[in-house]
DNA sequence: AAATGTATATCGGAC
DNA sequence: GTCCGATGTACATTT
């Protein structure tokens, strides 16, 4: 998507070789190209999966990523990453695509028997996407007001690292205990509970066998089992949002 | 894609007119809906984002999914799952693309200033996808030859439940100890040991407070940290992939 | 290139 | 519906 401005080439029922030239032809004008036809798909390499045939679109992206969607599902039913090679051609009265990458080794292999549109785009998109309600909003929002996590906490670094990995918030309570916060946008399950137990455990063995030190899971809520697994583990949990709730009187 | 015969519709440069009616047409019979032009893009639910005008390609499922993609990457720059309410209409000039849903609440709003291409793609897919190299595969490979795991290992349950939740493999080792198997299909970090311990630690508090449960993750390989971690818990490791590794006699 | 952790993760299965 | 874990997760970041 280079050009100043937006450009479509499009052609309906296109002859196998049509096909593969308009094909080749938007790949090497760095365009995003799609093809909707009937086509079965092979892929081979971290794992390998076969799809008969069936009406698809597939997505060739400049940066090389391919996709194949159905009708359904925010997923392709297959895909291979940016960075890999395409390759084009003609077979018997079949058009292959083939896309491939090493490190990892694997290979997407889509064969249409009829293409009823290939189409390339070229655009541009200069613009990047503004996200907010992450968790480093929610770290911003404790760091800004500390006491949102409890009284008196005082936040020492981010990212401290420990032998178990980085820690989100460090820091020290009103008695002057260590404090490891893990922060988490949304709902936990006992995976994040597991994983503030590490980091507390780590950070323990790092500073001195006798050392007390609390662990608390910043998160909008948990499930049940994660909250019987923080009492086990003598772990707290602090009720908070990425971004403040809006108030009931607007 | 109901239809036996697959059929495209498709508008090059249409009106902001004949570009709602032919999204909304598109929608209304089913069909796999792509848009490609100048937009902006707005989302509100889970976090929100805002996104300055590009140009873009935008595919509407029939199950109601939306999907907008630049020319890079393979995830979309913003999206919206399956089961959303598509809404189009025209606002001054442009052409307005909603889809929402609720539980949990969330909008997305595609607001086009230029359209080159409008399509409507209706076909058919009845295949399913076959995969292979899963975790399903290792399982099914262990209990097929547990010895794989070690000599007389005796699988006794999958999937049996604790009060941290099922373990993959449930077994005994020759000495009449019971076993806790976690499989993975790929090389492992932290998380997969941490998994392993709830799993160890539930299972023993489950039995009886003093009887030996031994825990085995098996994976193709672990991370140094994750192995460290395998150290300190006293659980064990043993590497295995998916599939057989192919012959080098071939 | 490998490791680690986040994600508007998505998806499927169990309850 | 919620919960839980797998995913060819993708992706950014750091080493």
């Amino acid at each position: 998507m280079t050009t100043d401005r937006a450009a479509v080439t499009s052609l309906e029922e296109p002859s196998p070789d049509a096909t593969r030239d308009a094909i080749a032809d938007g790949i090497d004008r760095g365009a995003l190209v799609t093809v909707f036809g009937r086509c079965t798909v092979d892929y081979e390499g971290r794992a390998s999966s076969r799809l008969g045939a069936g009406d698809r679109l597939i997505l060739c992206k400049p940066d090389g990523a391919t996709l194949v969607h159905t009708d359904e599902g925010q997923q392709p039913v297959n895909w291979q990453p940016p960075g890999c090679e395409q390759e084009v051609y003609c077979d018997g009265g079949d058009v292959v695509l083939e896309s491939a990458r090493s490190t990892p080794e694997e290979r997407l292999l889509v064969r249409f028997r009829d293409v009823l549109q290939v189409s390339a785009f070229a655009g541009s998109d200069e613009t990047e996407l503004t996200l907010s309600g992450t968790e480093a909003d929610l770290r911003q929002r404790i760091l800004d007001e500390p006491s949102l996590l409890e009284p008196e906490f005082r936040p020492l670094a981010t990212e401290r690292d420990t032998s178990a990995g980085a820690v989100d918030i460090y820091g020290e309570d009103a008695a002057g205990r260590a404090v490891v916060v893990e922060l988490k946008r949304r709902r936990v399950g006992p995976d994040a509970v597991s994983q503030l137990r590490r980091y507390v455990d780590a950070l323990a063995g790092d500073l001195h066998a006798d050392v007390a030190v609390r662990g608390i899971l910043v998160a909008p809520s948990v499930t049940d089992r994660a909250d019987r697994l923080l009492s086990e583990h003598g772990l707290e949990f602090v009720s908070l949002e990425p971004t403040p709730e809006t108030g009931c009187d607007d």
